[in-house]
DNA sequence: ATCTATATGTCAGCTATATTGACATATTTC
DNA sequence: GAAATATGTCAATATAGCTGACATATAGAT
């Protein structure tokens, strides 16, 4: 999984000197002390996820180049290996993109016989997508080579503080997404559920 | 700061079922029990990274539609606003991307007046970054918006759980660039000659 | 003084990935 | 049989990146 990040289409006119301000709700630091120093932590806290997240996507990308795929191929293929079977109406929700963007990139990957689908057994209007043995290689290359800088980064870390970083991960999602996706993880200590 | 993500170019051809396959020190697991479940954390860690930065961008997007701005904007409103007087190629240095790329964005800021260039005292051929007025506020409350964020997830973690956030971020980060990125963060913990 | 290197700007064309809107088809459900 | 649902497709557009070529101003070196 690489980029995984949608763009977000901003609106055609760019506003002038005369933009609405922000309501207050919004505002930036104005409060006592210990506020600003909150906030001066947050707010490192906000750039380092940006640089992390810069160097985690950029491992991928070079893999990905040698198969003339870009980010968006890595999304579809990595979803739809960790989750055979996935619909199109499931991926389209992952994603949150249009189902004409996440066409021309999937029509790509079923002719090049990385993905493959097949009409569903109970509802037989759903494609169900499945990695192809050459889709599943690729998916698990991808995920080898990012997982293993969280390995790295594990091992650089104080025991006490690993099992912080799937958590600190995870209350990062938002609240009402979360269930959601505690059910797509594979067994771990998020996992719940583990019967 | 949104979503601060470049894309990469994807090469033109879509290779055909017959792509080499990748080195094998890339490949995927095939070692014997424990190091299967280390993988399956890691796992779950690619994807909880994605998840939690998709909603993480998604906070500023919503105000930066209300300006006509996009994610590309607010990297460099973000970035001008932390380090005010950054010369075009600092900027360019650490958003990745080509002159041009930065050009089309940043001219928008400047005509927009969220952005302002002086030209440097020591050496006039350089173009020196500040905010103006009302650029030091949008990225204020954009920046607002994103660490309100982690206050949340901080305040959600267990107390021993808070510092690891940000020194699991940092180890993310690639290891020849995070002298660069210390350098630029605030006075936290992590920032160390606090003089 | 001139030559060269550096910092930046700009033009032109291309690509990847997203968007909206409209319409088509197959299948399921009522 | 009608309506709702899952998906596909065509067309136009926007954002944000890329390469390559060339222009200008300033700095530094000989």
């Amino acid at each position: 999984m690489s980029e995984l990040l949608q763009r977000k289409t901003a609106l055609r006119t760019p506003v002038p000197a005369t933009a609405t301000p922000c309501p207050r709700e919004f505002r930036g630091p104005a409060g006592p002390r210990a506020a600003r120093e909150e906030d001066a932590e947050a707010l490192n806290l906000v750039e380092l996820f940006f640089f992390a997240y810069r160097d985690f996507v950029g491992d991928a990308d070079r893999l990905l180049e040698n198969y003339g795929f870009g980010r968006a191929h890595h999304r579809v293929l990595h979803f739809v290996h960790r989750r055979p079977g996935l619909p199109i109406a499931a991926l389209l929700d992952i994603l949150r993109i249009t189902k004409q963007s996440l066409n021309r990139v999937l029509k790509q990957l079923l002719d090049a016989d990385f993905v493959e689908a097949r009409a569903g057994a109970v509802d037989r209007r759903q494609r169900l997508l499945y990695p192809t043995a050459q889709g599943a290689r690729l998916a698990r290359d991808l995920a080898a080579l990012q997982s293993a800088r969280f390995r790295r980064v594990l091992e650089e870390l104080p025991p006490e503080a690993r099992g912080a970083a799937a958590a600190f991960l995870f209350a990062m999602i938002d609240a009402d997404e979360r269930d959601r996706v505690r059910g797509h993880l594979q067994r771990s200590e998020l996992g719940a559920e583990r019967r």
